[in-house]
DNA sequence: TTTAATGCAAAAGATTTGCAACATG
DNA sequence: CATGTTGCAAATCTTTTGCATTAAA
């Protein structure tokens, strides 16, 4: 939170009582919300901060190197304040996003190959599968059949 | 193709020209098209498809496996026909996506951590950075500011 | 011929922008 | 007090849905 105010400040941008809350929320769950759950997180202190607002300083928190986005930019957003080095286990179900640590993940030797398509900056791993409260829920009914979208 | 004709044949699902079409897109860029692009590139055969018939298609290839989405599930998905095991390579600039192989990526030794949140399926490695086009693009002008987003 | 799939148009969601009122530094 | 920021409303863009028409089997 300091060092929010700090990178604030030195940017030349005011700290607001709204952008103060959006980084706050942002930070202190563990989620990986976009930019309507930080809106919902966020209206319960308070109540009238605009959606507008909250995209406005998402991004712009984005730029200031304080929090990121996951997956490919500029598409759908979800923002991750955990800047430390971590990766990811997706949830094929339900879209969790949960961080875990692991050393070896953060030096990965990757193939010549890559190279060529570009310069890396960084690797990160995603695990995908299915959260426990996702694997409880369909206990008896495992899906056979692929599953329908947006049909039920 | 003959693949997909089998496939959707014992699903029970009529081989339309406008999925074949939209299916072969999918499968022969490499790429990694949103809806839009897909639609794009499907018009230059057939010039009459329509969007809604594109995300329907889409989402019932990805229902019988024919192909997958990249990220979380159901946002602003991107599809992908590349059904072998294979990582990523990511822009940050522009969102280029790009294939590559490494036998020892896929099979990565998970920390036991990761076994509290959930069943891990498989394991993919995203190596974030800026491809060549993109980095020769801004050969002279390196931003040492965060990039101003949607401003320009 | 029967049933499922398409295209259209409209609805529902998500994200961005212009602008007057307001709060921060 | 000056300027940058907010909230509102409206614009834009993306994705989904209802329904009459068309095409596959």
């Amino acid at each position: 939170m300091q060092h929010f105010e700090q990178v604030c400040r030195s940017a030349g941008v005011k700290i607001t009582h709204q952008r103060m809350e959006i980084f706050r929320n942002v930070a202190q769950s563990g989620r990986h919300p976009d930019a309507k759950a930080v809106l919902r997180g966020v209206r319960e202190r308070m109540p009238t901060v605009s959606l507008d607002t909250v995209y406005r300083t998402l991004w712009m928190l984005t730029d200031l190197g304080l929090i990121t986005t996951l997956g490919p930019p500029r598409e759908r957003a979800r923002f991750d304040a955990n800047l430390s080095r971590h990766h990811h286990f997706v949830c094929r179900r339900c879209g969790l996003v949960s961080d875990f640590y692991n050393d070896a993940f953060d030096e990965l030797q990757l193939p010549e190959s890559v190279a060529a398509i570009g310069l890396v900056e960084t690797t990160h791993v995603a695990a995908e599968g299915v959260c426990r409260a996702c694997s409880s829920q369909s206990e008896e009914s495992q899906p056979t059949t692929p599953n329908e979208r947006r049909t039920s």
